[in-house]
DNA sequence: GCAAAAGTGTTATCCCTACACCCATGA
DNA sequence: TCATGGGTGTAGGGATAACACTTTTGC
């Protein structure tokens, strides 16, 4: 599944799904592996074919095989989940699936198969990897403002953040430096921009 | 694959395989899933039937699924990893694989297929989640001394602990408490004896 | 009485939190 | 000049880390 921060909201893409089982119902995008296809190329393979979005930070969640989750036959999913840079959010036009869109995650819809008990162990996932990784600079462009990354963490973390706090945390850990420009975004100061250090690098740093 | 606390260490239960591919080579226990069986199911099954051990602390650990893992065919591994308890170490006489036997996490021989790497992909989410985590008191009897619970986290850990700085640590989280016993154990004063207040759940403690 | 592990408190340090004012810009 | 977000430092509190002596037992 795909993970964005749209519209100062973590949001989900869904594609609506063309053929049953579930025909009409939005679900994850996705398929099934070829043979002689490796797990995770597979995983990058759907998600190209399908909303045209490629190298992104792509994770393994969890397999799902409980042998009635799919009414017809049996099928054992292998869960991975991406992150798209707000700056990458545009779809493929017209992909074979008849529709993709974002929702927010506090406003789904019903899914097919058991894809929304799947969605809440991502969400979960996802917040839990913002405390102990840097999974949160997947999010952003390559460069951004402090505040920009502030923002970030509070949608996912769901609170607000003292400014100070979090400008001293973030630099403190020494994981992005200043570009040197600014950037004018309004009736008000410019503010510094920033960049990884380690750009599509997901740390642990405990 | 399954891991213990044994004569101070880490140890890993391997079976010696009795067919090819890899015969006479050691590896984790394990087999094939059956038509509709569910995949956490499968694990206990597998574990039970070639080493005898039943109702054990029971995790997905990731999915593997490169192309040329199997040098025959093509094979997806849902891994699972298991604790014991220390007290529950006698395995199945005679099991149908040819032989298990228990390996320090630091002399481990060579294995079959890539079990190597998935062994260390597994020791490292067990070290992290001791952190974040109630999963030390799978490896502990119904009843245990603090020396002991904190020899684990010093295994796990691989450094040594303050005493009284565990201790505090540990009743401060209030997971665990006295059972009003205490245990003689050599020429020294007994120590007092502790029991998880939730067994067989584990928290996320943050 | 001696060896060996169990049991127990206090202090210093570090990290996190709370909090308010000036700055640079566009309108 | 005014509205808006950008930028900055300090002080207090809580948690963690360092540290040594007494107790109980078996031999």
């Amino acid at each position: 599944m795909v993970f964005t921060i749209r519209d100062q909201q973590l949001q989900l893409l869904l594609i609506r799904r063309g053929i049953p089982p579930h025909e009409g119902c939005w679900a994850f995008p996705g398929g099934f592996l070829n043979i002689d296809e490796d797990l995770e190329i597979c995983a990058k393979r759907e998600l190209e074919e399908e909303t045209g979005l490629r190298d992104l930070y792509l994770e393994q969640l969890y397999t799902f095989g409980r042998p009635d989750r799919d009414p017809r036959e049996r099928i054992i999913s292998v869960t991975y989940y991406a992150l798209v840079p707000s700056n990458r959010l545009e779809l493929k036009a017209a992909s074979d699936a008849t529709d993709a869109a974002w929702f927010s995650l506090d406003e789904l819809p019903q899914l097919a198969f058991d894809h929304n008990k799947i969605t809440t162990l991502a969400h979960q996932r996802l917040v839990a990897k913002l405390y102990y990784s840097t999974i949160a600079f997947q999010f952003m462009p390559e460069t951004f403002t402090l505040s920009e990354l502030q923002s970030v963490y509070e949608i996912l973390r769901n609170e607000k953040l003292d400014r100070r706090n979090f400008r001293k945390w973030i630099l403190a850990q020494n994981l992005i430096e200043e570009t040197g420009e600014k950037r004018r975004n309004g009736n008000h100061r410019p503010a510094k921009v920033y960049r990884p250090r380690n750009p599509d690098q997901v740390e642990i740093v405990c």
